[in-house]
DNA sequence: CCCGTCGAGTTATACGTATTACCCCGGCTG
DNA sequence: CAGCCGGGGTAATACGTATAACTCGACGGG
């Protein structure tokens, strides 16, 4: 009734488990005749053995899976990191395990335990920094993605042009004459704020006008928070900049719920390029990241931090996406 | 160099490896003096000591760990099965490994070497029977979320009340005056796709017409699906019942191409009530499905499965949402 | 005829943990 | 004073695998 182990197989078949463990990992070349290792094979696949991973790690001394810590699954962008990651991964015959790290609904405060397998090393995602030194001192090798690259305590770093985006979508905004910003931000804190908040201002100032609004990262917290700064006194903007096109389909929402149209009156941009952006109309002029390009090197990362290879790659360029959403500014 | 082991925290402590398990494991009430094992933790905390799961895992014979197998994570739905059954693994003490079966893009073809992690069990959403039944013949525990529940093999199911949700959507839309019907499908075969389309001509016939498309799911297929669909000779369909938002969202766009106004000339529904569904404009009338939900059954029957003991529950139940998408029939 | 070599396996061991069975000692009981 | 018990801890072991070290014939060369 229990599962059957290299030693049944090995009875079966009339060797040692010594035999079938060589056979079955494919270390056999001319250690074992032709023949043994058929009998091997057909036994193991008549009992449907499958090695316990747990004693295979424990006799390797390494588990070939990574963690990869995302601070939510339900955004397409981290599901997109993870495809990313574990197509780099499989290529290695290595495994990745998720830990969406509490965003209050997640589940329980520790990775490391809540991830139960035993792993090899660490991919972080977005992390804000102090939660990423949180992560850092159990002594595994650890690779952060799209986070501050002072931050202590990381092995190797992969990052996006970002700063490079905000410039793209800025002077496009610029171009089509648009002096008055708002910059609609996550609520959230992230480097990656820090980043575009930084370059946006330093492209604007001091020729326009720039707001910052920070909101959930939901459409209907976009959207709220969008009203409010639309309705607040002074000159209306005309271009609204969002760190995310979560936050744009929120912006959107406002505008029309004002009476305003995009892009005739309004002008909004994403970031990410989720399948929201073209779900929604008009669609969203926005960056386009590559997130499983991302999820990509990331893992290529740990890989080579494992190997103890040395590992170093240029920020992941981003590209604008021009669509409906971004228009000339009224001329009022 | 190498990470401290529970010997090297007894050796600290000055006392022995068995000494260490006990306090660290809490089994230690009137075996251990209280200052002993003061003495050990101190230590443990001071090398940073964390058990080496793939050896526990071995010792115990169990690893608490299950696997989840999902169509695609990008899909909101299913991450949010995810955050559902690792909710409630969590409270357990267990851990979810994600296995996205392949979908084109996701990871190598085995489940079980893919996702490294020694398994106690397996759950596996919404799958075409024939997928699930491959998955089947090794020997763990299996639970079926959303799936033909007469399909072999499968220790327990959880599913949801499709039939019920097609019910409610169906006579909304008749309650409105319609009787040309488009049924907007996923190409993928699923079990839920037949009992939808099951309920919906038992619902429909003879009083109304029906046609039924299918579409990858995605906005853009969807849309170029339903507009192939609506330039098609005869009379148009006036309502048309999606079995995902997804597939509501490009069929709201299609509509907008051909210059028809949702709802005034053609009402849309969806099924899920993803974000995306409030993101769009007009906001979608869906099918709520409580997708969290059914990740803790899921989790929850799987305990039970391991436990011995019986597990059986009624369908989850789902509510129609009514939004902006849906109104009455033109008169025409 | 003896030794080296090679083919085809086997025996033995270690990985790090949890747990069972045991040990020792001081104090209480009869 | 022998016997017993219980508190406080230790030694030994098993989990299933991978692999290094070894064995055992047979064979070919010198």
């Amino acid at each position: 009734m229990t599962r059957p182990t290299s030693r049944d197989v090995a009875a079966a078949a009339g060797v040692s488990q010594a035999t079938v463990s060589l056979v079955l990992g494919d270390k056999w070349r001319g250690r074992v005749s032709e023949r043994t290792a058929g009998l091997v094979r057909e036994a193991a696949a008549h009992l449907g053995y499958r090695p316990n991973l747990a004693a295979r790690n424990l006799r390797l001394g390494t588990t070939r899976t990574a963690l990869l810590v995302v601070p939510a699954l339900t955004n397409e962008f981290f599901a997109r990191v993870y495809t990313g990651a574990a197509r780099v991964a499989a290529a290695h015959d290595f495994g990745v395990v998720l830990y969406p790290s509490p965003d209050g609904t997640g589940p329980a405060r520790d990775p490391f335990a809540s991830a139960r397998a035993a792993l090899d090393g660490v991919i972080a995602s977005s992390m804000a920094t102090d939660a990423l030194t949180a992560l850092g001192g159990d002594g595994l090798p650890l690779v952060m993605l799209d986070s501050d690259p002072t931050a202590p305590g990381a092995a190797a770093h992969v990052n996006l042009a970002m700063a490079d985006g905000t410039r793209q979508v800025t002077e496009h905004l610029l171009a089509l004459g648009h002096r008055r910003f708002l910059h609609l931000a996550s609520a959230v804190d992230s480097w990656t704020f820090d980043i575009r908040a930084e370059a946006l201002s330093a492209l604007l100032s001091p020729s326009a006008e720039l707001r910052t609004v920070r909101a959930p990262l939901t459409v209907h917290g976009a959207r709220t928070a969008t009203e409010a700064a639309l309705a607040a006194p002074g000159d209306r903007p005309t271009a609204i900049v969002c760190d995310d096109d979560i936050l744009a389909a929120g912006a959107c929402k406002a505008a029309r719920r004002l009476g305003l149209r995009v892009p005739d009156d309004l002008s909004v941009t994403g970031f990410d390029d989720l399948a929201l952006a073209t779900a929604v109309e008009p669609e969203l002029t926005t960056v386009r990241l590559p997130a499983e390009r991302v999820g990509e090197h990331g893992m290529a990362a740990l890989l080579a931090v494992l190997d103890g290879t040395p590992w170093t790659a240029p920020d992941l360029p981003v590209t604008l996406v021009v669509r409906g959403s971004t228009g000339p500014a009224p001329t009022r």
